[in-house]
DNA sequence: TTGAAAAATGTAATAACATATCATCTTGGA
DNA sequence: TCCAAGATGATATGTTATTACATTTTTCAA
């Protein structure tokens, strides 16, 4: 349950203290947990799931939040920066961070078929990637680690 | 040079000895290295960096190979596919690949100043990242590793 | 407490990236 | 030589993301 989120699990809690858990570090870091900005964490959180930008702002808009493309990515940007929110690079999408409360390189696994994520965590220069860096003197800052194939589910399902 | 490729070099030779490489391959797999595919390769190689599909396209049309989106997608497709090119998906980009002639896992180091791309190796299924799926039973197919930072040159010339 | 600076939001327009579809042409192999 | 698969041409459209600028809200210190 730490590392891989492929199983069920009633989440109505842990949506309210991931909500309760951003706010608090909002708060003491001074930054604005706004209305828009807190209930697109909330979609992610309780969607569970990676979602495009424009899905997000489809919600946002059918309840009044904002109808235009930069409410959504304002948000996004706010929430990943911040470590609230991941980007997953390979589907132009997002996800809720699974581990919020600690700072760390986050890894997904992508079911190709059901497109479900579940989000891992990796060290930022393990093996030969770190040694290339420091090799060649490049400065790394950020890791995308993101491993595609058939999840649990799917495995049997497909030809 | 085998790993990681920040420094100067002259590469008129290498770009020929890599379409001569992607030919024979070609060949041999009885795989179809059209012109507008092996310019593609080419224009990737000479300019030895990332490249978006639209650049690409640009270069296509100035010389009469065709001039709509499709035409630099398939010709792109084909050459990933076949391991020629990897896509860099942190820049929806395109590069050609450093080292064509075997299987590999690539990794790349993007600099977030000067866009220069350098490619190195990495195992499928090191570390945690490969414990959480075996452990889940998650079927890797694909690892994307993108690592984001400062090349040699800008570490030196930033703020 | 109030006023200036910083941060956030509203809104319109457009840029950048990518695919669907279908007709036509070329190639390789039976 | 003819067929089937693969490649190309061409149009249209879908999807993702940013720029730009006006306005409002919040913060923070004088």
């Amino acid at each position: 349950m730490s590392t891989v989120g492929f199983r069920q699990h009633d989440h109505t809690h842990c949506v309210h203290t991931a909500l309760a858990q951003a706010e608090a570090k909002c708060k003491t870091r001074r930054l604005q947990f706004t209305p828009v900005r807190r209930r697109v964490l909330e979609i992610l959180l309780e969607k569970h799931r990676a979602m495009g930008a424009y899905d997000i702002l489809g919600i946002l808009s059918a309840e009044g939040l904002g109808s235009q493309p930069p409410v959504a990515y304002r948000a996004l940007d706010f929430l990943v920066q911040n470590g609230f929110v991941h980007r997953i690079e390979q589907l132009n999408a997002y996800a809720a961070c699974a581990h919020p409360t600690h700072d760390h390189v986050p890894a997904f696994l992508i079911c190709r078929s059901c497109k479900a994520v579940a989000e891992t965590e990796t060290e930022l220069t393990q093996g030969r990637l770190g040694a290339a860096a420091s090799t060649s003197g490049f400065q790394i800052e950020r890791v995308v680690v993101e491993a595609e194939g058939l999840c649990p589910e799917c495995v049997g399902e497909l030809p």
